[in-house]
DNA sequence: ATAGGGTTAG
């Protein structure tokens, strides 16, 4: 995200009212006349209604010019406003105001305080301006948000002549890096190139800084070859460069060449860069020598490398060496390392924790800021816990973050993952500045529901809005194809992606498109379509396949996927029991009894099942058969009761897939107490009529259930969400979101 | 009296 810019012709004089960026106050901005005319003192008296009396010890004995610049500049180091507007009082009072270095002090002390108004007002009042007042004021406005006005002032000294400096052009570099002002960056490039400023350091890195923000990697390198001066800070700004661009590769090489050819040591900002590099290449080993060497030089108890440690090891499933780090830093943590740890509890799957985190990093006065807000509801999605979720929307809308955009695409998130379709669609309606991800959020919260006229619908939207597709665009729309059995749709937008847009098909896509393909019963198409790829096949692409094989009952062909599986994934239990499931259907006991073996033999698990659901702020877990739940004796008879009525509408119970009859128990008895049946039925008692049933479930939700919910939300007037490992269901008047399941 | 580099997310 970068500000809103008019685009500026720096070299000509005439074009210097140009509009106003949009979150500027107008301010007059004076031709150059106005800079000739005389003293127009700013009276801090008048203007900042401060009383001198108020101030008898300073009164008392009245400070030279030296003693008051000294203060002023203590003033900007510390960003003491109150003492520097005394100051500013002091110098109208002894007439030192009229002192060039005084008042370019006071431009400077506001500036570092954030005060623009004052800042401007004073420079105002200057008779006598010179290149230091401009760029003491210029240097300003980048900080606070305003760079485009920095672009302006910097304009009307040119109107003025008054030339700029290297002073001035490291800060303009670093301006037009940060708004990626391209064409401005290389007109003042060339301009500093005549006037031979390049033997300036800050010139130097500055520019680099500029070319790595526009992402001009060839042109930073040139230029870097070429300067005649170079420090660690010049060694960074290429090395981070690079590793913004995700070259993390090219940013090592740049570091090693810094150790060993260049004789310039790296500091705390290289480490902590080169600690991000090493988290982005997953190189465990390299990250932890790494971490050794940071705690011999003793960097590793900056902030700054501190934070990039704990990411990198929470990046590295290193969750315990992450908390290590935090600890180390103590009250050194800052908001960002608090964010870091609670990132890296929400990676490895350690949601409570993060929670838990959160309320500490309240305890103790730390501000939350979007990234808090946006790991935190990431956690509310992967518990899933909607009472959570609003619980964090609510802290969100106090702290005045509900318009933030990334806040705003993890909302939706949270309430479309914790089943709750009708807020997240309130979320995206609410957020009229809609980015590329917002947009992807909702069509995947869409098409993970099975609505699919919806997702393509607001495909086309975003597509109207001017707003281009990404890669995760078209993975959410041929989910949504697949699942509906839309293939010569999903055929089209799979070719529209990489003709129309440009966008190179990755694993992920291919998986979708074998899926696709599987589902329409296209299986040796799949299978040549497999065959035919640019990339080795994964699993992951192999994996749907195996799943259509199984409903389409092609047992040579789900033997050969399986294999193929097998061969990277050997623990893959899916793999086991989805060809017992198969033979099981088939009948064919014998071979459901080796898959069984051949489990036991491996020791490969088949995770139990396990549906949640969450009743007045508390979880309740249902394990299939299980009788622990205090209200279970409740839950059977209401269960009976509906499947009374439910098989008077028409429901007949599918015990096809029941592996092994228990004994003493019918096969109807034994899919009767399925867990999410438990947990559906115990939402039904507790639940007050009309409101939803959200119900998780840990693997995917069997046929048999899948049919039921259908009756019992007919019989019951209620809307159902039921997730499982694999996607949503929204049952509604006896009819599911995702068309027929299989 | 004025300038240059670092970590976290959807």
């Amino acid at each position: 995200m970068f500000e809103e810019r008019p685009q500026r012709i720096l070299t000509s004089r005439k074009n210097s009212n140009t509009t106003e960026c949009i979150d500027e106050p107008k301010m007059g901005m004076p031709s150059t006349s106005d800079f000739r005319e005389p003293y127009n003192v700013y009276d801090p008296n008048r203007c900042l209604e401060l009383d001198m009396l108020s101030m008898p010890s300073l009164v008392a004995s009245l400070p030279d010019r030296v003693s008051i610049i000294s203060a002023l500049s203590n003033c900007s180091s510390t960003g003491n406003l109150d003492v520097g507007r005394m100051y500013h009082a002091l110098a109208f009072k002894t007439g030192y105001i009229g002192n060039k270095f005084v008042a370019t002090s006071l431009v400077d002390m506001y500036v570092k305080c954030g005060n623009m108004e004052h800042a401007r007002k004073t420079f105002e009042g200057l008779s006598d301006l010179d290149i230091v007042s401009f760029n003491s004021l210029i240097s300003g406005y980048p900080s606070n948000g305003l760079s485009g006005r920095a672009l302006d002032i910097f304009m009307e000294a040119q109107s003025a002549e008054i030339g700029p400096n290297e002073y001035t052009f490291s800060i303009l570099f670093t301006v037009c890096g940060t708004i990626l002002a391209v064409e401005e960056g290389k007109q003042l490039h060339a301009q500093a190139v005549k006037m031979e400023y390049f033997s300036n350091i800050a010139v130097g890195n500055s520019l680099l800084t500029m070319y790595s923000k526009f992402g001009m990697m060839d042109e930073v390198e040139i230029l870097f070859e070429n300067l005649p001066n170079r420090n660690h800070i010049s060694w960074t700004v290429v090395i981070t460069g690079f590793y913004k661009q995700e070259r993390f590769e090219m940013a090592l090489k740049q570091f090693n060449c810094m150790r060993h050819n260049s004789g310039i040591e790296p500091n705390e900002y290289t480490f902590t860069v080169i600690f991000a590099c090493s988290s982005g290449m997953k190189e465990r080993n390299y990250g932890m020598t790494l971490h050794a060497q940071a705690i011999k030089n003793g960097m590793a108890s900056d902030v700054f490398v501190g934070t990039a440690i704990i990411d990198m090891y929470s990046g590295f499933g290193e969750i315990v060496y992450a908390e290590k780090m935090f600890k180390e830093l103590g009250s050194l943590a800052s908001d960002v390392s608090w964010n870091a740890l609670i990132a890296g509890y929400v990676r490895n799957e350690k949601c409570e924790e993060a929670m838990e985190t959160l309320h500490k990093m309240i305890m103790n006065g730390v501000t939350c800021d979007q990234f808090t807000y946006s790991n935190i509801l990431k956690a509310c999605s992967a518990l899933p816990s909607l009472t959570m979720g609003e619980q964090i929307h609510s802290r969100v809308i106090k702290a005045n973050y509900k318009s933030n955009i990334q806040v705003g695409s993890s909302l939706l998130e949270m309430y479309a993952k914790c089943g709750s379709l009708v807020d997240a669609e309130h979320i995206f309606n609410q957020i009229k500045c809609r980015d590329v991800v917002l947009w992807n959020t909702m069509i995947k919260a869409y098409s993970q529901y099975g609505y699919l006229k919806k997702a393509i619908f607001l495909f086309n939207n975003m597509v109207e809005e001017g707003t281009m597709p990404t890669s995760a665009t078209f993975l959410a729309l041929f989910s949504a194809c697949s699942h509906s059995g839309l293939l010569e749709e999903g055929q089209e937008l799979f070719q529209s992606m990489i003709v129309d847009y440009g966008i190179i098909p990755e694993e992920n896509h291919y998986s979708c498109m074998v899926d696709l393909l599987g589902r329409a019963g296209q299986l040796e198409k799949a299978r040549e379509f497999i065959k035919g790829l640019p990339i080795k096949p994964t699993s992951a692409i192999w994996r749907p396949l195996l799943a259509s094989c199984r409903y389409h009952r092609n047992f040579k062909l789900a033997e050969f996927v399986a294999r193929r599986i097998l061969e990277t994934d050997p623990d893959d239990a899916t793999v086991y029991i989805t060809l017992s499931n198969m033979y099981a259907e088939a009948g064919r006991w014998g071979d459901v009894e080796k898959q069984r073996a051949l489990m036991e033999l491996k020791g490969v698990k088949k995770e139990p099942g396990c549906s949640w659901i969450e009743v007045n702020n508390k979880l309740h877990k249902f394990y299939s058969g299980d009788m622990r739940h205090p209200k279970m004796s409740k839950i059977y008879e209401k269960l009976r009761e509906l499947v009374r009525q439910t098989k008077n509408m028409g429901y007949v119970p599918d015990t096809n897939f029941v592996l092994h009859q228990g004994v003493g128990v019918s096969k109807e008895e034994q899919i009767l107490c399925h867990s999410e049946k438990l947990a559906v039925c115990f939402g039904l008692l507790s639940l007050p009529p009309g409101r939803p049933i959200r119900v998780f479930k840990n693997l995917r939700v069997c046929a048999d259930c899948h049919s039921a919910m259908k009756y019992i939300s007919r019989l019951t007037n209620r809307d159902i969400v039921l997730k499982d490992n694999y996607r949503f269901h929204h049952f509604k008047r006896g009819c599911c979101s995702c068309g027929d399941y299989w």
